[in-house]
DNA sequence: GAAGGGCAGATTGTCATACCAGTTGACAAT
DNA sequence: ATTGTCAACTGGTATGACAATCTGCCCTTC
């Protein structure tokens, strides 16, 4: 079977070196970027390709460029947002960060109790409709890993829309775009967790009898069964990590 | 007293209309976005420049770009992160958007108990230290709204990084980012959640005492306060702001 | 000697132009 | 009907020039 060739662009290999470097410490929050010019001349590009890359930076808030003034590195602990966390699962050599898997893991569980209940106070019929039809493909879907793991961030997605707040939704989409990344990796892991789609029904039903405190229960243990399945998961892998170094 | 006079670059510029339209939907999700070539014509302004602002929305995953063929537009709800919600809270007009202050209060109700818990599991005596000398500069300071609004920020700071998880850390900046937006507008709101040391000092002790539940109580019921308060105060302006249109 | 103005050198910002590289679709050859 | 070719788009990269801005030093001025 092959696999699409990956493309990567000139802009795109400037921007992961230096978003690499500054997130590994190699370039310290505080210090100095080296001037445009100089950057081109030691990356052998073009500096409109510098420039570029240096835009996406700063948007994403790793690193401060002036007019006139020297660019700056930012401590990106204190000043990068939540999009950045899907570029730093994958590290530098290609292998996925136990320590983010377990941040996304932990966010989620605080955010799905309380996106079910701002779902219950605040969705109509159709947007339990929507549910429903999800739980319907689930229980076709049976024993089904990849597909029902599909479903459920289908499922969620509805819930979220159904919560009815702009912030929740764009937190999910930051949440789901770097679990994307590490999907395969715990498809086995949250085997428990998806591949029950009564749990799933029961949120959908408490949703449509607009019981806040049912929906939010019942989203937390079904979170948490998840959230102990992969720190054990985690806790078997780890060590095996630690001696590698 | 004067202002500082609020600079806007080219790229800024170009960035700025082009996602105004994106969230606003005169671009629509799924559309083709005008060729390079065409966007400089149409604008006035060098490619180069045009470029940069482009990297800035791919960046935001608010379009989609491919070497060859033509951008898209995507669909700001499904794909953009939580970076966006600053850009957000102020609408083209300059006013704040109430919708999107009432998310991020709400996004912060559901963060707040579950950081706070964290923060009591896994913090050391250091944390709980840097906790109380933010409470104790609180006491000194009592009565001076903004000052203590700026020590709120501080101390939920220390308390996210008392929990030890990058994902929290990241999704608070991207809250705080929205929320110093509209700081000022708030400062008179949330009086009654601020202007209470007490309350954090008990947060603190909950920590230093690595009482789990006891700090995520504490926690939800401070910020509920502030919660209700902010609800109270949208439900007084948002009949004037409908009435406006 | 201290304070301030102003110049020089650094930097980033913008621009114009050219060419390279990938995609698409029409069209001819097989 | 399938395949190969080519032309006309598209974005990607390169070069060089100039403008706008910041910084630090020197020099005038008091």
């Amino acid at each position: 079977m092959l696999k699409p060739v990956r493309k990567q662009s000139v802009t795109d290999a400037v921007f992961e070196q230096l978003r690499d470097q500054i997130v590994s410490g190699e370039l310290s929050p505080g210090s100095a970027l080296p001037a445009e010019r100089v950057l081109c001349e030691a990356l052998g590009v073009n500096r409109g390709s510098v420039r570029e890359a240096l835009r996406r930076l700063q948007q994403s808030r790793l690193v401060s460029v002036r007019h006139g003034g020297t660019s700056q590195v930012l401590d990106y602990r204190d000043s990068a947002g939540l999009d950045l966390l899907a570029e730093l699962i994958v590290s530098p050599g290609g292998s996925i960060d136990a320590t983010v898997v377990r941040a996304i893991i932990e966010l989620r569980s605080a955010l799905a109790p309380d996106i079910a209940r701002r779902a219950a106070e605040r969705g109509d019929a159709a947007d339990a409709d929507a549910l429903d039809a999800v739980t319907a493909r689930m229980a076709a879907r049976g024993g089904d890993l990849p597909a029902l793991q599909q479903l459920a961030v289908e499922f969620w997605s509805q819930l979220v829309d159904a919560a009815d707040n702009l912030a929740y939704r764009l937190a999910y989409n930051s949440l789901r775009a770097t679990y994307d990344q590490c999907r395969e990796l715990l498809t086995q892991v949250l085997a428990d967790e998806i591949d029950d789609p009564d749990r799933y029904r029961a949120i959908a039903a408490a949703v449509r009898g607009r019981d806040a405190e049912t929906a939010a229960r019942l989203a937390r243990e079904l979170v948490e069964r998840g959230e102990r399945a992969v720190k054990l998961a985690l806790a078997q892998i780890t060590p095996a990590a630690e001696e590698a170094r």
